[in-house]
DNA sequence: TATTAATTGAGACTGAGTCTCAATTATATA
DNA sequence: TATATAATTGAGACTCAGTCTCAATTAATA
């Protein structure tokens, strides 16, 4: 089945737990979730899973690259799906929660070249830029 | 005296605990600090400013201009004294914790064109890389 | 100095996330 | 397929940063 697959995919153990949270990450499509979220959806389809697995999963998961943890500064994790998208930073509307991708080949190439100067090796970068979005003037 | 100037100068009421949370600020020179290691310094000196009121105030300084909040993703913010430099963004050890500053004029430049295309009003950035210093190799 | 509004401290509380450990389950091998 | 071994799980206690409440205190101002 495609869950499992998936798991293979990325080298993670399958279990019935971790197929369950999968199922649930399925549902949210494209959209940003976190670990609570997913718990939720958990407890809506009557899994018992527990709070602990859920979050050894998805910390797995983002481990793996199967998952990709965006910090967004709301004191806590989004996660998106890695495969769905490619590397991009995010716009966050502070009224009414819009989160807007993009990507900005010249930004990345400008923080490699400030990386290199004090010679420093990056793994990760968050780029978040906090505001009003259109809608909300 | 001095720090009761400064508090005037951003239009802050003047009170015992908030003249103590900015003397143990100054204490920290250039250091980037936690409202936790605040309160620290004013339990080191005998203070009795509670948890809440340094908190509290820290939240105001910011509000006011006197701080900037700095977000590593460390999962509770960091400090630094707003008039000691001007904006700038972050490299983040994940080894030995050094912050490195850097400014770079054209990321800002981008961010902003960024923002027009998607007409969204900026409030606010950061741009953290993390990963590890040359001296961590 | 008296009035009024802002600030404070104590400690209970919240929310996200981690930890422990005995019980369960997946995988590898015979 | 049965068994051994190592990985995973669930329950709930725990941590840590930060917030809240509210009566008591204190600052600003006249
Ligand atoms: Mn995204
Ligand atoms: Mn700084
Ligand atoms: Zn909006
Ligand atoms: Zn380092």
């Amino acid at each position: 089945m495609k869950n499992k697959s998936l798991l293979s995919q990325y080298s993670i153990r399958k279990t019935r737990p971790r197929l369950q949270i999968i199922s649930v990450i399925g549902k949210f499509k494209n959209r940003h979730f976190s670990v609570e979220e997913v718990l939720k959806g958990l407890r809506r389809g009557k899994s018992k899973v527990s709070r602990a697995s859920a979050y050894r999963a998805i910390n797995l998961f983002s481990q793996k690259g199967l998952l990709r943890p965006i910090d967004l500064g709301k004191g806590f994790l989004l996660y998106e799906r890695a495969s769905q998208k490619s590397h991009h930073d995010h716009l966050y509307c502070i009224n009414c929660g819009k989160i807007i991708e993009f990507k900005d080949q010249s930004i990345e190439k400008l923080q490699m070249k400030v990386c290199r100067k004090k010679r420093f090796h990056p793994k990760s970068h968050t780029l978040r830029i906090t505001g009003l979005c259109k809608e909300c003037l």
